[in-house]
DNA sequence: CGGAGGCCTTGACGCAGATCAAGAAGAGGC
DNA sequence: GCCTCTTCTTGATCTGCGTCAAGGCCTCCG
């Protein structure tokens, strides 16, 4: 158990992959050096718990690799999953002092950090910081809301439509893919964190993929391995319209 | 039918009742006189949709009295409601130019309108009004996320109870009530609404609030008055700590 | 190589909540 | 007053998903 190892690396802001879609996107210049001097990084590993819900906030941050979750947890342990956060999105809120939400690391991560105290204070001077917080902070509530859509009202199949159609999307635009091809993409979740998304439990979780499975709708490759033949199917299957995909 | 129908009135901002709770509460003197300026009502009735997913948006806006929501709509009809919108909440997105949700009053209302372009470029000038948006965002993202839990994880007498004691903590902060006597509001929801919000059929929701009522954790007059002889027993039923409350 | 522990799949069964259906209780309107 | 329309309640039945249980397939480690 390696547990409250946090180690440390440094990096250049001008080379960091997250520079343009982190909190800090729109600072240049002198912004961009104040930032570099109040931030340092720090390494988890996967499975990790980087945050209790409750617990002191003294630092906020963003993801700039990794796949981190955030979840609440009622007292007779179940267990909802309100986020999930890949690199660029920023974690913790300025102005609030404990953390809402638990944060676990799926797997290994890294995160540049910013003390909470000083990045307040810019906050406060520098509006190209605030007003991107703000962009992002109204892409999490849409992502949010589309999301309660699903857990409110899709069925179980749906469900796991949607949850696979997000994450197909989402790795097509970070790795620079055409839609119109076969898709492929590893599930970066086990099948218990898919259900704590989805508001279900694993079991059904395995057998509504293995449902998709036989009806073709995708091809499994080991248990991890998804292949999407035909994103227009899959996106039916979810319940969506296969135009408008709202959500990032 | 008076459909299209949408008064005018007037209002000095220094009379306004959410002068300090709304997307303003941070302007004062100058900044306050060019909302002034830039401001003007509307009024709409009960039941009147205010706006319809899709369309093109070309203000945005304070909710200043009565009560409306925001709703997604699968192609099959099923509903989800993802947000209520109270006195003070904030209608539409800046840097956005089509709405992502069909907003429908659900009592008479009141809102206090900003054309989109002269809000924005304001908005990059006045850093006050940017600041309040963020942190009313954040707490919508927050609401968001704790009804997350409601739809995935909890049982639909939970999700009942979880729903009545939002509305009457939320009854009683508006009222300055204390919470240690028994709370009396009005439901301002029709049970399908609220069938919508929690991502139940009205039935159910019928039955339940039958249930609680049975059970005496709530007493009903009529069908829309309820009265809560003891919050803490109504917050155990939803599932909720009863000491700490996150929602607004 | 074999055993242990994670993670996943599959089957059998039960129940919470959906669906279908009937009718009660109010609120207007004439 | 009666009629109509909307909203709500309650009952009977069905079903999707949860629960419980067994076992398969990895990978790690001795």
């Amino acid at each position: 158990m390696l547990n409250e190892r946090s180690l440390t690396v440094q990096q250049d802001c001008s080379e960091c992959p997250i520079r343009h879609r982190a909190v800090c996107a729109r600072c240049e210049g002198e912004e961009l050096d104040r930032l570099e001097e109040i931030k340092y990084y720090r390494k988890f590993e996967a499975g990790q718990m980087l945050i209790w819900s409750g617990d002191r906030m003294d630092f906020v941050g963003s993801v700039v690799s990794g796949i981190a979750t955030l979840s609440q947890t009622m007292e007779d342990g179940r267990t909802q999953m309100v986020g999930l956060l890949l690199p660029s999105d920023f974690v913790g809120r300025p102005g609030r002092s404990t953390a809402a939400y638990d944060v676990v690391a799926t797997t290994d991560l890294v995160m540049c950090c910013f003390r909470k105290t000083p990045f307040e204070e810019m906050m406060v001077r520098t509006p190209h910081i605030a007003q991107r917080l703000l962009e992002m902070t109204l892409d999490e509530l849409d992502a949010a809301r589309e999301w309660m859509l699903v857990l409110g009202r899709k069925t179980a199949r749906e469900k796991i439509a949607s949850l696979l159609s997000i994450i197909a999307r989402r790795d097509a635009t970070l790795n620079l893919r055409t839609t119109d091809g076969p898709l492929v993409f590893d599930l970066p979740l086990t099948r218990e964190a898919m259900a704590d998304y989805l508001g279900l439990t694993l079991e059904t979780v395995s057998r509504q993929i293995s449902a998709l499975k036989k009806d073709k709708v995708i091809l499994l490759e080991g248990k991890r391995r998804v292949t999407v033949p035909d994103m227009g199917r899959l996106m039916e299957e979810a319940g969506d319209d296969s135009d408008g995909g709202l959500l990032v």
